[in-house]
Parts: C-alpha cells; structure tokens; sequence
DNA sequence: CTGAAAGCGCTTACAG
DNA sequence: CTGAAAGCGCTTACAG
C-alpha cells in the first residue's frame, strides 16, 4: 500500500537500519491508518525473540501473601505494557522435582528471561541459571549465585524503626521473626541488631531471651508464640519490632490477649506495610516497602539484561520508609 | 530419527489423524529421548491458535483485594497448565479509553480467549464482545450481554448467614454493603432481604434503617460509616451482615470503637472468607468463597469455548459455604 | 497409514 | 537507502 517492500516495513517497524524519512514517513501513515500490528507468532519466529517474560513465584505467595506478591506483579505488568512485552506467569510449589516441575516456558524457550519473585526452591533458580537464562530475582537471592536481584533495603528500615524507638526513650526492644532462610527476614533480623548495637544496646539484642525466631513461613502464629515466649522471660519488655506486618499481628493479637495495652505497655512496628496493616486495631506502625516499584525496577533490569547480556550483574536496593500508627506511639488522635 | 517425515510427528504430536501404533510408538521415544519441545511461535503461525488465554483485572483488584483475585488467578493458572497453555496477565484502570487502552493482546490477536476477573469497564467487557473474541467472566456479569460466567452463590451464602442467626433467636439483623453497581454486592443484598422474607422478617430487611448502602468500591470505611449510620437508628441492633470481609472489618472496628460487645451485643457475618478473616478480633464468621476454584473453572470453560464457539453460554453457579468464627457466636474457647 | 509440498507472516543478511 | 530471497519450525490439506 505504500508502495515498497516488506523488508522497508519491517525497519520501519524495528526502527533499525536506514530508512529515507520519506518513505519512514508513507510506511507510518499505512500503518496508523489500517491500525496494522505486526503478527507475534511470525515475529518470533523468525527472529528468535519471544518478546515474553516469565513471572515464577511460589503458589504460597500468590494466594496467601496479603497483596504483597501481586503488587510486584503488578508493577512488573505495568513496565513491560510500556515495552510492548508480555507476562508469561507460572506458580511453582515448594517441593518440586527437577526437571519434571519447572515451569513449561523455560523449557520450550518461550521467553527471553525470567523474573523470580520471593523464594523459590533453590535449586529450581541453580538450574535455571546454569540453562544461562537471564533472570532477575526479586526479594530473594541465593548467597553464592552471582544473579541479578531487587531488594528492599531491610536494614535501614529496621534501623529507622529502632531510632523510632529509642527516642521515645525505650530501650527494652525484642524481636520475632520467623524463616530464617529467607534472606530479607534474616536481613531485618540483623539490621535489628546491628541497629540495637549502633545505639549502644547491643547487649539486649544479642541475648537470646529478647528475640524469636522460627525457621518456617511466618505466619501469624508465629507472632502469638513469639511474643508469648519473649515474655515470659523478659516480662517488663517495652517494644517488638517484627519480622514482618504477618508476625506483627499476631503480636498484636497475643498482646491484646494477655491484656497488655498497645501501645501503652508495649509498643509494636512490623515490617512490609500490607494493606491490613491499617485496619488492625490499634493501626499498625511498619515499614513501608514501595512493592509495585520493585517489580518495575525487576522488569526494567531484566530487559536490560536481555539487550545486553554480557553486563555484569547488579543489586538494586530499593528505600523504604516508616510509616508511623497507632501502634508505637500515645494515643493522641480518636483512632483507637 | 525415528526415519518419518515431520508429517507424521506433527500427528503424533498433535494426536489427531491416523498414525500406526508401531510408528506413534517410535516417535514417541525419540521425542522423550530427546526431551523434544515443539516451538510455539512456529506452531502458533501455522495453526492460528496462540496457545494463549489473557487474564484481565483491574488494577485496583490485583493490588487492593485482599488476595481475592490473585487466587483466582492461581486456580486459572493451575488449570491452563493441565492444558499447556499460558496466560498474559494485562491489568486495566477503572477510567479506560477505547480503544487506546484496551489490552495488547486483544489487538493483536496474541490469545485465544480471555478471563476477565471482577469488575472492569463495561464498554470494555462490550467492545471485545462484540469483537467476537470467546470470554469467560468470574465475579462479574453485565445484564444485557449473554457472556459466559462463574459466579460464586452469593444468596445461599446469605441465606445461610441469616439463617445461622435466626437459629440463634436473632431477628434485627442489619446490612452493610456499598459498590451496589457489583453484582455480587447487589445479589449479597437481595439474598439478604429474600432470607429474611423467608423467616418472616421482611418487615425488618425491608425497612431501610436496616441497612446502609454505598454505590462505590467497598472499603474498611464503608463499614465503619455503615454499623455507626444504623446503629444511630437502630439502638438494638443485634446483628450485621456484610457485603464483604472488607466492609465486616470496619464493622468490627467501629463496634469496638463505640464499647459495643462483639458478638455479645451485635453479631457480624462477612462475605469471601479472605486471609484476614481469621485474624480479626473477634475472629470473622463468613462466607467462604472457593476462589482458586473458580479460576479453574473459568479457565476449563474458555477452553471449552475456544474448543466450541457454537454452544450456547452459560453461567456456572459456585457454591459456598458459611464458615463459623467467634464474631456470631457466644464464647467458648480462648480464643478471644 | 505416511510423505511431499505449500504456506503461516515476519526478519535478516545480502546485493545493488 | 531499498528490494529479492531465504529461512524461522511448525501444520495441514492433498496425493498416494
């Protein structure tokens, strides 16, 4: 229709090589016109990119993680809209074999990288980076792997949530957390007592009666025990600070049973700012974790990573942000 | 390698057409010797089936709802994989034009069909309708247009609340809902007021001090502005029932709020039985609502209609179930 | 029951 | 700067 070959078409369409303006120029107009889009499949095939990122995360996360996993999603969706690239998503279950288990888009090449968000069978990310697919992994990494990866910076949060603390004049501060394996639950941990250490109350935090860990999921239970436990031996205990907003309502359940006011006599801060952290009575103090813009920052390095795959690899380490409620601080609004 | 031409491994592949059991078998084992994968962009442009199904959702669901929706979507993905198919995720804003913003792969006829999740745009749900594009839609309807569907039983479940509480010789039993342009808010209303018809409490379901209704999405506020509008009129309220677990949690908030003993003076039911549910306090009696179930089902009708565009439509009627928790019943374990 | 051949709609060297 | 041609890896009538 505008007179020249397919090939003319198509460096229009790619923007690559030489094209006079002119004809640049025709092509475009027949293509607004006739709202021509260029046939995926075709272009696929022949050019052996799919134009397709796989999302991988664990079904736990997807169905039970409080909106925290889809909101990644949903910034990885809404980068790749802008770069004219689907989400191919596939759930993965914790206890998968190899290679039976893997997602069907890694083994028939049909996209050009992977986004991993959360944690995942390690060995489901070794084999998948010995296959040399770039890959991006989102709040997770695996200690002796060189792989791209986003991640929230815990110990600053963990630290804004200590200062948040201590000048309130509190020093007596616990900590419960839970799935020590996961790398940002054993980061908030640390950052809580490199944190403690910095304000000279190492001492508290490294003895054993003021903390909680459990090596599982966390959940909610874990903050019930938790907490539980920590009091018994440390009964004039004056803040939590937690693993995660999860671990925290359960804190919050456990204190408000054992008749403890919050945050009069103990004060809590979670960690990750999931939606119910508002409505949990009193209102949750945590520290906000910007999660729609980790999956764009995960997305955006990913297609970096595909145009140019011999960069080395990068950490990105996105701020977060306390937000202050009700439960750390006196009650001075109607809110409670 | 199996010394036949590609024709007859496209048969066996495909299994359709006629192919020895001497040759299928033959094939066969070299495609699991070789781990072979058929191309699926070669494949794609050959047969004019992408393989492919897009998921539609509105932002606001995938980030906002409690892990409703991403339920939903993992039951779809669960069930697609059974077919090997894949899904694109593409989420929409609530404020859309056409036909600038409708999904990609829509224009340019990357999937097969498609799953819209929840509430969208109605001209949306009406312009890929009328493009003749097979669509399957899980909590949402639109009256005029004969679309498949998988709605969950939204007036049994109300049914069986209202129910429950007249069993226990309960009869001023309010309603908090908003967003009433949802079906399933709306059907959740009229299930109620038909309930109490039922048990010759029509006077009271009908009488609009009862109830409190809200024509924009449902949020923790809604409830709480909701509870405190009847009880204003309403001083001996025994019980709410809610559009929602998101409404229901305002309700408690705000019971607490005003002194009022949960479920001692007033009783609240919810509606979906979300994760949160469980950790409210009271616990939340609700309605619980098999969302990973009604993604596969959705998924098993679209390939059912891609499979068959001719047959009829149909709507597919999930049943539900009334989950017992502390905010309905007198206590008697510890757990409050 | 099986093979030869055309064709799906693009991209990409290559030649000019 | 532009066009002719090959080729990407399948599927699907068609012939036998």
């Amino acid at each position: 229709m505008a007179g020249v070959s397919t090939s003319t078409v198509s460096l229009v369409l790619s923007g690559k090589g030489y094209v006079s303006d002119d004809t640049r120029e025709r092509v475009q107009k027949v293509i607004d016109d006739y709202n021509y889009r260029p046939l995926r499949s075709a272009r696929q095939l022949a050019s052996d990119r799919t134009g397709n990122i796989g999302f991988i995360i664990s079904d736990i996360h997807l169905s039970k993680s409080e909106a925290f996993y889809s909101r990644i999603l949903l910034g990885a969706e809404l980068e790749a809209r802008n770069h004219d690239v689907y989400i191919l998503i596939s759930t993965v279950g914790m206890n998968i074999e190899i290679p039976k288990d893997i997602p069907r888009f890694t083994q028939s090449r049909d996209v050009d990288g992977i986004i991993i968000a959360g944690s995942v069978p390690k060995k489901l990310v070794r084999y998948l980076h010995n296959r040399d697919i770039p890959i991006v992994l989102v709040d997770f990494n695996i200690e002796d792997l060189k792989i791209d990866s986003v991640i929230m910076d815990n110990r600053s949060g963990m630290k804004a949530a200590v200062t948040h603390l201590i000048d309130q004049g509190i020093e007596r501060i616990g900590f419960v957390g839970g799935s020590y394996h996961h790398p940002s639950i054993r980061e908030r941990f640390e950052g809580y007592q490199l944190a403690m250490e910095r304000a000279g109350l190492g001492q508290i935090a490294r003895n054993p009666d003021f903390y909680y860990l459990e090596d599982s999921e966390t959940t909610v239970e874990t903050g019930k025990v938790g907490i539980a436990a920590i009091l018994k031996k440390v009964t004039d205990l004056q803040a939590v600070l937690c693993a995660n907003d999860t671990t925290a309502t359960g804190c919050l359940l456990q204190l408000n049973k054992l008749g403890k006011d919050v945050p009069g006599e103990v004060k809590v801060v979670g960690f990750d700012d999931v939606n119910y952290a508002a409505i949990t009575q009193p209102p949750l103090t945590t520290v906000h974790v910007p999660k729609v813009r980790m999956g764009v920052e995960a997305t955006k390095m990913l297609l970096d990573k595909i145009e140019k795959p011999e960069q080395g690899y990068q950490t990105r380490l996105i701020p977060v942000e306390l937000i202050i409620r009700g439960s750390s601080v006196p009650v001075n609004g109607q809110d409670r």
